[in-house]
RNA sequence: GCGGGCGUAGCUCAGUUGGUUAGAGCGCCAGGUUGUGAUCCUGGAAGUCGCGGGUUCGAUUCCCGUCGCUCGCCCCA
């Protein structure tokens, strides 16, 4: 490590060595498959965004939180550090082309300029599903059931997470319903996201400077553990509680009744978000939110389409990684071969060359020793749960007009003779 | 932007109350009669003790600075 930093990856940048990769992959192509069975489209976009679009959904104040440059022509542009901004450009783009409502999902590469923590460094893939110009809560339930299928796949059990489900027009309703005034709403949510990981409430309720009654409703909203409790304050019949009611009804029909509750302090810090949000949570261990999203409905209009109403979902990479990891649910090692060919000699290259382009013709994972070497350095290099079987090529075989095969694992070794090589068809 | 912890071999870490050539385990390389993985035996390579400055006869050790890593806070995905 004498000269290691300049070594290193930027801060908060990383790299993926091979045996890195193997773990990488099976969080990407769960994603992936998961997309594809639920009938997602596969989008993508650059990298690099207008400023000015991030700009225009988040404020001038996102500047100093993105990777922000100008090119050689002076153009202001930036690492995306989010992917809904671009999916709200392309899908305005194309808007009277596309047929609503459409699913589409991407595995986007993400930069965000700030301090890390665990669980958060200053790039990630991030999984986005979205669900866009579906106004019923089908939309919500079916992304809501897509990520609790990816987690599954990907070894979690259902009490292993919980998905915990709000909505901000049923906040506003309850609010509203306490008197608070609609300008202090705002400043309610944040208040909200905030008091449980906060052990110094009094600070942060002088902080949002509210009003009397404002503060007062903080402790009410507490109380109000179930959906019940919130419907016996604002009434049954209030759009935001039959809403709800549908989209758990709608989930425990998929099953998902272990893995979801309501809960009201859930409200997500993205201002853009106008109705359901979800978020999902380690069930045991203190880590940041696996995932979340919900419910736009100005985002179309605010990059300057048609309003279209969408449901979206942001799933990084790094807490599931994290948390796959603690549970002992991620490889550790580079795939396993299924075979590995060495040879003792110059002269049996030729032959150890045919049976791996005839192995690898018919569809096995080979990996063909790139000079001569020693058996017992052969064996050691391809032993160690590299490859499942191997063939070791000397003058004697070639000799014999035969080669053997050993299963690494159990240690035998079966016969083959090379006529059984058929390399040219 | 604020605060805590840590930088010694490829990895995990000892250690030096400041004193000759800096240690272990694991890993790696070579050998143990030129055709077989583990174990075993023998040997070996490998460190400007993060970097720079200060104090000192002498610094890896003490002090200051700096860079890097890390964990919180702020903020957020």
């Amino acid at each position: 490590m004498s000269s290691g930093s300049s070594f290193s990856p930027p801060r908060g940048m990383r790299d993926f060595y091979p045996e890195e990769m193997a773990a990488q992959n099976v969080i990407l192509r769960t994603w992936r498959s998961v997309s594809e069975s639920f009938g997602f489209e596969e989008y993508d976009a650059c990298i690099v965004e207008n400023l000015d679009l991030l700009k225009r959904k988040s404020g001038e104040d996102i500047v100093k939180q993105i990777y922000a440059f100008e090119d050689k022509s002076g153009r202001e542009l930036a690492l995306r550090p989010e992917m809904t901004p671009t999916l709200a450009r392309m899908i305005a783009a194309r808007q009277g082309a596309l047929a609503m409502p459409l699913k589409w999902y991407t595995i986007a590469q993400c930069f965000r300029y700030e301090r890390m923590t665990r669980g958060r460094r200053r790039e990630h893939y991030q999984w986005n599903m979205d669900i866009v110009g579906e106004p019923s809560v089908s939309a919500e339930a079916e992304v809501i059931t897509a990520v609790c299928a990816a987690l599954s796949r990907l070894g979690l059990s259902p009490t292993d997470f919980v998905v915990r489900i709000n909505d901000r027009a049923l906040v506003a309703a309850v609010l509203a319903s306490l008197g608070v005034d609609a300008a202090y709403h705002a400043t309610m949510f944040l208040v909200l996201d905030k008091r449980d990981k906060t052990d110094d409430l009094a600070a942060l309720l002088d902080n949002a400077n509210l009003p009397p009654d404002a503060v007062q409703a903080v402790d009410q909203l507490a109380a109000l553990r179930s959906l019940d409790d919130v419907a016996r304050l604002i009434g049954e019949d209030a759009a935001p509680i039959q809403s709800l009611r549908e989209l758990i009804k709608l989930l425990e029909l998929s099953g998902l009744t272990k893995s979801v509750a309501f809960d009201m302090s859930v409200v997500r810090g993205l201002d853009y978000y106008t109705g359901i949000v979800f978020e999902g949570n380690d069930a045991k261990a203190d880590m940041r939110a696996i995932f979340g999203g919900g419910r736009y409905d100005n985002l179309l209009k605010a990059v300057g389409g048609k309003p279209a109403s969408g449901v979206g979902l942001g799933f990084g990479d790094v807490v599931i990684h994290d948390l796959l990891a603690d549970k002992n649910l991620l490889p550790g090692a580079a795939p396993v071969l299924d075979v590995a060919i060495g040879y003792m000699g110059i002269e049996q290259r030729s032959i150890a060359t045919g049976i791996a382009s005839t192995m690898r013709a018919a569809g096995s994972s080979v990996d063909l020793g790139l000079h001569p070497e020693k058996a017992k350095q052969f064996f050691s290099r391809v032993g160690n749960g590299r490859a499942r079987q191997a063939i070791f090529l000397g003058p004697d075989d070639l000799a014999a007009g035969e080669y053997r095969i050993k299963n690494l694992e159990d240690r035998t070794e079966k016969v083959v003779p090379f006529s059984a090589l058929s390399p040219s068809d």
